[in-house]
DNA sequence: AATTACAAACAAACAAGTCTGTTTGTTTGT
DNA sequence: ACAAACAAACAGACTTGTTTGTTTGTAATT
């Protein structure tokens, strides 16, 4: 595709050397932290001189915003191509929980925590990221609400099941950093997978997709007369 | 207790000054972040010379570690302290989210996002805080197990529950540093406080207590809660 | 009880290294 | 030829750990 030993355009050249510098960002950010490392090593990582990163970024802080956005940006392509799949060929919740926290494992979260303090601390920082984050946030968006229109659940409640799921999935990575213990991770997940199995379900038979009978199944209807039984108590306080 | 303006002894200088340093670095941690303060800031903030810092802690790295073993074991205490408060006058699974929620976002959390690439990067530094940790997560375990007690449910249902909802704040507050909107935090909190009272009610039915007392009626638990609330809101410092 | 001897706590300046942003010089593309 | 892309040298600003000197508490001795 790209033109072997031939001169680059100029385009070509910018494209590419950037390109490296975001990924080698990106490596370095996951690999030794933001703090431990410089632009030096971005600079040596990618194959380049510090000259080259210093012409394409004028500070390290917008190199790191850069990278990041990179980043953010292809897992919400990501995500955008896995509502396709769903629209098209359907999807399990197991299966969107799973790929989420695949995605989130993929170094994507472990190179978030590295720059939130810097968002926190550093509001320049914080605006510049933000825009791709929202952008993120509606990728997340689009596959909830595909499966929850396959399903035929509420919208909104479904959004409230992805912003959950994303959080658990957030805080679980965060505490690998001092609990290396895969399989409590792999529990913690599997708990949550039936409640959003059940969620589904539930909801589903709420809210009967199409023309289908409202056939409940004893273990909904349980949890229903559990639920409103457990509403009606509290009303009062 | 402590004689006013009289000399004190080696021993009281030396826990004073620690601990005004100790605070002082969790404020700092809190306030600027980890990498954007040093350790002169931590003795300016303490109120003493540089030396004295140097004087009870060889490193960066050591006082960094020490403050957070301070900050985990108060947190601890306080745990262990709802938990007892719950041994004796019961308590609800609405209360005990609150309290998780307040304690880790009154800069428990935000103190620990900040050492977490740390510790992920540095193997010593994560060696000195991992004891500390499952110290806090016995005191966690503790405060569960006592409300699962209290309405039957399994303690290993209640950890799995207990570890879900600690990732959850976690993930929330970690998504709080991008998103400055408290309403759609109370949002997820509120859905999660109704899975849990689902959750403890729905294993309450399956597994009624067995010969004993019969389970504790919803108004004493509404009782029990606000005294919890009381307790906790004044606890803090 | 007072003086002296010693150790711990503290203060302040120093030395060494690192990192960032800038500047100056060279190559490559148009 | 001109400008963009790149390379490399440089200067300034921290930060950390160390060192040197001073004060405060404790204990021994007389």
């Amino acid at each position: 595709m790209k033109p072997r030993g031939r001169r680059k355009t100029q385009q070509e050249r910018t494209a590419d050397t950037t390109l490296k510098l975001l990924n080698a960002t990106i490596a370095l950010l996951h690999d030794r932290g933001l703090y431990r490392m410089s632009t030096s090593d971005i600079a040596e990582a990618a194959g380049v001189s510090r000259g080259a990163l210093t012409h394409h970024f004028s500070s390290k802080e917008e190199i790191i915003a850069a990278a990041v956005s990179h980043q953010l940006r292809n897992a919400t392509a990501g995500l955008h191509k896995m509502a396709e799949g769903i629209r098209q060929s359907g999807g399990t919740s197991d299966e969107i929980v799973d790929y989420l926290w695949r995605m989130m494992k993929d170094r994507l979260f472990y190179v978030t925590m590295e720059y939130l303090p810097e968002a926190r601390h550093n509001a320049e920082f914080r605006t510049a990221i933000i825009p791709v984050v929202k952008e993120f946030h509606a990728g997340l968006n689009s596959v909830w609400a595909e499966l929850a229109g396959q399903v035929g659940v509420e919208v909104e409640h479904a959004l409230v099941l992805m912003n959950a799921t994303m959080c658990l999935i957030r805080g679980m990575i965060a505490q690998s950093a001092t609990r290396d213990d895969p399989a409590y991770f792999d529990a913690l997940l599997d708990f949550w997978k039936e409640q959003m199995r059940r969620e589904f379900m539930l909801k589903n038979d709420e809210f009967p997709a199409g023309a289908g009978e409202p056939k409940q199944s004893l273990a909904a209807l349980e949890i229903s007369a559990a639920r409103l039984r457990h509403q009606g108590a509290t009303k009062g306080r």
